[in-house]
DNA sequence: ATGCATGAGCC
DNA sequence: GCTCATGCATA
């Protein structure tokens, strides 16, 4: 914690704690965060540490919320972006507001309770609804704000890979490609169509009318997603690889590197629609490649570039912590003023407060709510209930899985 | 698995 | 400044 650590960082900018604010401590154990430092060595991030710990996952609890891709060009964001009705773009989005709900999530990450219910998906109604149509390419933004960066995803679409940019198995890389294995859940299977609306009205997805979960050309809905995620991770551990490896091969045979991080937002559902439907087909690419490829030696290149150095994470305390959520319950969007008071009071630099804000905005909107009971909310909702909220119990349910 | 952070693109 | 995609660092 309260790691002053050598201070790596050069002082190019002093506008962190360079005593502006002089905040000398008490509830935050800032670093020194000062600049940063040319360059450094790092390593990669420890894999083996992911085998280690695992967790829970979500038996597919969703409920509804936001995430509707984007639209195009939303110029109000304050209010309520997705009121708007989604001009001939498929992906309109059913209602959202963007901004709070009472849920809260912070100790989600447990969900001891639902796990999967038996192999039908648990069709929960999603967030996404059948967001069947969404561009991806042209998803801009979703906030308003929000551009979207035109990421270059070049991926080959044709199976026949023989260059193997996966890396082996640990232990193991003589394979244990289960193909057409009872768990094969390879694409091409699963129609069941059960879905009964629990108890909740979502907006009606503007669906396409075919959707082929073979085919990742179309977007899919986000009962293939969590399909798709599921099996992606079950299948991922049964040929040995870590989330990290997955990443890095997908750099490999991509182009596109992607960290554990973002591997294991993908399973978990954590990630938004569109994110999710542009990483689809670069996992499902490499499920294939990987189930396939008996046992293919190859070598794995880490590119680790990285010359940019990270500020120290500063480390909220709890107490403070308590008191951002307050305010956000209040009011999501503080403004510059209301940040740099709120930031005064407790003690944190304006800028920790400001990325708090943003951060926790995008938790709001992403697709696995913190394991919540389904629930939703209607229409009505359309803010916090001041006053009164709740404090959410910091329950960590973790179960041991396998990773 | 997740909290805080960086950065691109857009207002 | 915001959103959104991503990831280092960490619990």
């Amino acid at each position: 914690m309260a790691t002053a650590a050598s201070n790596p960082y050069l002082p190019s900018n002093g506008l962190l704690s360079a005593g502006s604010l002089g905040h000398s401590d008490n509830s935050v154990v800032t670093s020194v965060s000062g600049g940063y430092h040319p360059s450094s060595v790092k390593m990669v991030q420890n894999d083996f540490m992911q085998g280690a710990m695992a967790a829970s996952s979500n038996g597919g609890h969703m409920l509804s919320h936001q995430w509707v891709s984007a639209l195009p060009h939303a110029p109000s964001e304050a209010g309520s972006p997705w009121s708007s009705s989604p001009v001939g773009m498929a992906g309109s989005p059913g209602q959202q507001q963007q901004d709070v709900k009472s849920n809260r999530e912070e100790l989600h990450s447990g969900a001891p309770l639902h796990h999967r219910p038996h192999l039908g998906p648990p069709h929960q109604t999603h967030p996404w609804g059948a967001a069947t149509a969404a561009h991806l390419s042209s998803l801009g933004g979703g906030g308003g704000g929000g551009g979207q960066q035109p990421q270059p995803l070049l991926y080959t679409q044709s199976g026949g890979f023989t260059v193997n940019g996966m890396l082996s198995p640990p232990g193991s890389q003589g394979l244990v490609h289960l193909r057409g294995d009872t768990t094969d859940l390879g694409e091409h299977h699963h129609h069941h169509h059960q879905h009964h609306h629990p108890h909740q009205h979502h907006p009606p997805p503007p669906q396409h009318h075919h959707q082929d979960p073979h085919s990742d050309e179309d977007t899919p809905t986000s009962d293939d997603l969590e399909q798709f995620a599921k099996q992606f991770k079950q299948r991922r551990i049964k040929l040995g690889f870590t989330q990290a490896d997955v990443g890095l091969a997908l750099g490999t045979l991509y182009g596109n590197v992607f960290s554990q991080t973002t591997i294991c937002r993908f399973e978990a559902l954590q990630l938004s629609f569109k994110n999710m439907c542009k990483l689809k087909p670069l996992l499902n690419k490499w499920l294939e490649e990987a189930d396939s490829s008996t046992g293919s030696p190859t070598s794995i290149d880490k590119i680790a570039a990285q010359g940019r150095k990270r500020k120290k994470r500063t480390s909220i305390e709890v107490g403070v912590k308590g008191a951002l959520e307050s305010h956000f319950l209040k009011c999501p969007k503080p403004s510059a003023q209301e940040i740099t008071a709120l930031a005064d009071s407790l003690q944190l630099e304006k800028e920790v407060v400001r990325v708090w804000f943003c951060n926790r905005r995008q938790k709001e909107k992403r697709m696995t709510p913190p394991g919540l009971p389904p629930q939703q909310q209607g229409p009505d909702d359309g803010y916090p209930q001041v006053g009164g909220h709740d404090t959410p119990p910091p329950h960590h349910g973790m179960q041991t899985s396998v990773q």
